[in-house]
DNA sequence: CTAGCTGCAAATATTTTGCATCGGA
DNA sequence: TCCGATGCAAAATATTTGCAGCTAG
């Protein structure tokens, strides 16, 4: 790596932390070591970490770092939008429709609906350069939100 | 439900099950009574069972069936591509890239790969309907194949 | 027959929670 | 000071595996 791009990469790592400070205070978030190094140890990696990953890297510079403050925290950035979580709640479901379709998960519930294409609109077009990784069997497009039922649940509660 | 309905459906589910069978024999998958029950369940529910969910509903049928059977059929399913499964593999990974791009998993390592659309590329089209469910926050696209160094692996093998 | 399937039990793997303490604002 | 965050230990959830007997082909 040249140098330039080293000193890019720390100014845009740098500026990125510092926007994290700030929507972490904008959401009353206290901005602690343990977040700052779990934010920095995702920002930098490429690798899509999971949550053990994420715990090994953040120990070498904090050995005393918990897996379970690493859940926690990914799981309040994922809230936040600073994060994103690649393939979804824990438990699997089951789908015999093999037609073309996609699929609306409630981040909430883990409820999951049928969602059919609107008829006519193009359909799925797979990036050529995919080709590098391997062969492509299947895709999976799901959109994720809040369903009716716990957005109602969740205003009557307030 | 009208009777002809019903008739329709239990023709189409009957026509499914022996294509079923048929897979089955091409693939010398044994058609036990556990196999077909654990499909006809999830060819007529459109609820997208969880593993848990097949089980609870298989049982009624085959109160000596277990859960790790469904397991293992769910799994030898989703390989034949007889049934898909709604978020994949039981590890979350994280990802702090939040710029538009989707995911190649690897079916058999895990392993996620970053692709980014294709320039000029028409950018993913929300069906209208889904409001229908909720408020979409997110979504999530994911092509899902063997990688290049899980296929090259799995050629040694032989 | 016999290779593949099943049930049972036990082991793994992953994620979540209660609680006392600590530390940022 | 005060409330949110952390670490520890334990629990809860979800999935996988070894093995001996059973069964479809």
């Amino acid at each position: 790596m040249y140098p330039h791009e080293q000193t890019e990469n720390t100014k845009e790592l740098k500026a990125r932390v510092e926007a994290f400070k700030a929507l972490c205070r904008s959401r009353s978030l206290r901005v602690t070591e343990q977040r700052l190094e779990i934010f920095r140890t995702l920002a930098q990696s490429k690798a899509h970490p999971s949550a053990e990953a994420v715990f090994a890297a953040v120990r070498k510079k904090l050995p005393n770092i918990s897996l379970d403050t690493v859940y926690r925290t990914l799981a309040s950035m994922e809230e936040a939008g600073v994060v994103f979580r690649v393939g979804l709640s824990t438990k699997a479901r089951f789908d015999a429709d093999l037609t073309p379709h996609y699929h609306f998960v409630c981040m909430d519930c883990g409820e999951v609906y049928d969602v059919f294409p609107q008829p006519g609109a193009p359909s799925l077009l797979v990036p050529q350069d995919i080709n590098r990784f391997g062969e492509v069997k299947n895709a999976n497009l799901q959109f994720r939100g809040i369903c009716n039922r716990c957005r109602a649940a969740a205003g009557k509660e307030k």
